[in-house]
DNA sequence: GTAATTGTTGATCGTTCGGTCAACAATTAC
DNA sequence: GTAATTGTTGACCGAACGATCAACAATTAC
């Protein structure tokens, strides 16, 4: 009965997503976004709102495609929690310089826009979370569990902003 | 022989750090930074060259600042080195959710400016090898030791990065 | 006093920003 | 075919950006 989409959203919402990866919020310009998804600012407010409503869909799809596994890893049944945190830290390649957008954004944005703030910090939760469940054979007090699941979740969001200095 | 400062460039120095460090580089405006270091925008620019010079020398200032001693206390000879790296973690107030500057600037401007991106890299070198250093009795092999020095670099990145999400 | 020198100001520059919208295109229902 | 509906476009908007500069202010040397 109209006209029918051109372009495919999650297509275009993929490509906006690895431009916030690589440029970060504030750096990311909508004629990098229009450029990068293909279609023109129209369509792109249409149908994503604003840019950081497009920024907070970019971002739900990262933790959808890079997060999530890692979470399911964490807290599955087979294998030790210990092996599994292994292989956690093993699965973002070495060579990705351009860190987590996750992290990243608990470094930029996250800082002053309040909304942001909340999804990255439920989101780290989340992580935190999953630490905890893996850890848990091996910890058995919950307070000592817990705090080494802060420090896992630390040094998981250390290792991917510093990938981002790499020179 | 002509007309003296009617201001401290320390003093406005200080103050743009203080802008950097709560809103980063991107976000942190001249208008802002105007107001903040009260001064007028062409002394600014007269004193300072450019808003990235500027940037540039706050962040060195941070690190002098909030950094040096950090690694002074973590090079340091009296104590063990591993009640030297508890103290240092102990360094940074619980409450400051400004987290910090260089680790933010490792996930920000760092990813897109080369010349930030080197002057973080560095810094963080020093930093690992100051931890190093207190761990020089604790672990002796020497490639162990690195590794664990680099953990420990992690470590402070999340934490500071972290602190930057509290609600 | 005057000349020379340097610091300070704020208006102004061109550019880019995020965002809007009227015109046009493509489809379905009839 | 026409009407209705929705998708797409790119020109355009005001605002904010970083940066510049001519005019003015304050000091020293003489």
């Amino acid at each position: 009965m109209a006209r029918p989409h051109s372009y495919d959203p999650e297509i275009a919402l993929e490509a906006a997503m690895h431009v916030f990866w690589r440029d970060g919020y504030d750096l990311a310009s909508l004629s990098d976004l229009q450029s990068a998804m293909g279609i023109q600012r129209g369509s792109i407010y249409k149908e994503f709102g604003s840019k950081k409503e497009l920024f907070l869909k970019a971002l739900d799809r990262y933790v959808k495609k890079f997060v999530d596994p890692g979470i399911a890893l964490l807290t599955q049944t087979d294998g030790s929690g210990q092996e599994r945190i292994e292989r956690f830290f093993e699965l973002a390649p070495r060579d990705e310089t351009r860190g987590c957008l996750l992290c990243s954004s608990a470094a930029g944005v996250a800082g002053t826009d309040r909304e942001v703030r909340k999804v990255v910090f439920d989101q780290l939760a989340r992580l935190r979370n999953a630490f905890d469940t893996a850890l848990i054979e091996q910890v058995t007090e919950t307070s000592n569990r817990r705090s080494e699941a802060e420090r896992l979740t630390q040094l998981y969001i250390g290792k991917r902003v510093e990938a981002r200095t790499a020179i």
